[in-house]
DNA sequence: GGATCGTATCGTCAAATCGTGAAATCAGGA
DNA sequence: TCCTGATTTCACGATTTGACGATACGATCC
């Protein structure tokens, strides 16, 4: 085994960071504070953005695993996945004490 | 007023974020899980990377907190800085479970 | 002063990202 | 079947990112 440094990001740690890199997705996200779901049209009129870029934005978001939708009749409900955000931030973390300790050994 | 939804990411929060969301540079900071400091030439040959693009990418991460620099002679030596990570961290978990509580009050 | 080693910066280019508007898709209703 | 409303997909242009090579900087040794 080479596991010595194979510290690694989890696929859900670096979808999530690649997720919420993007000024326009936190926006989105942090929209979701008050509100408990939000249709693309929502989104797209809080933001002024046209909606397919908010169709594109939301869909990078949920494949990510911070989002998660639900059809209604025409309407796409988005709503947070607080498990898939949990999940995310954990792996981060627990890689990044495997590699970077707070007070590590070397500290 | 209307900080009713002013829910922020702090800069540190961001920065990291963006930091982070490069492939390139998760790769740098892992390379750091073993050593303690890591040149800027040693993390370009490591990574097969021209010495100005491991400049570059490392300063990157330096300027957003997540590695600190120190200078000795001619070689600048590059390290994490746990204190950054932690801080980065907290703010983004803290701003995420004021956003998106894993077991809220909504749930 | 000139040579040298390691970094940082600059200019350029290919690739990725982000936004828009138009067209296509999907689910029901008249 | 045709229409309507909401979303998604497509084609395109503009901006940004990331890498490289070449060059400039900083600190030392001759």
């Amino acid at each position: 085994m080479e596991t010595t440094n194979g510290i690694e990001l989890t696929d859900a740690a670096r979808g999530f960071l690649k997720a919420l890199a993007s000024d326009t997705r936190q926006q989105i996200l942090l929209l979701f504070s008050g509100e408990t779901e939000l249709t693309v049209g929502q989104v797209a009129e809080r933001l002024e953005l046209a909606q397919s870029a908010a169709s594109a934005q939301l869909a990078t978001l949920r494949d990510s695993g911070v989002l998660v939708a639900r059809r209604e009749w025409k309407t796409v409900y988005y709503r947070v996945d607080p498990n898939g955000i949990a999940r995310a931030l954990a792996d981060l973390q627990a890689t990044l004490q495997a590699c970077c300790p707070p007070d590590g050994p070397c500290g």
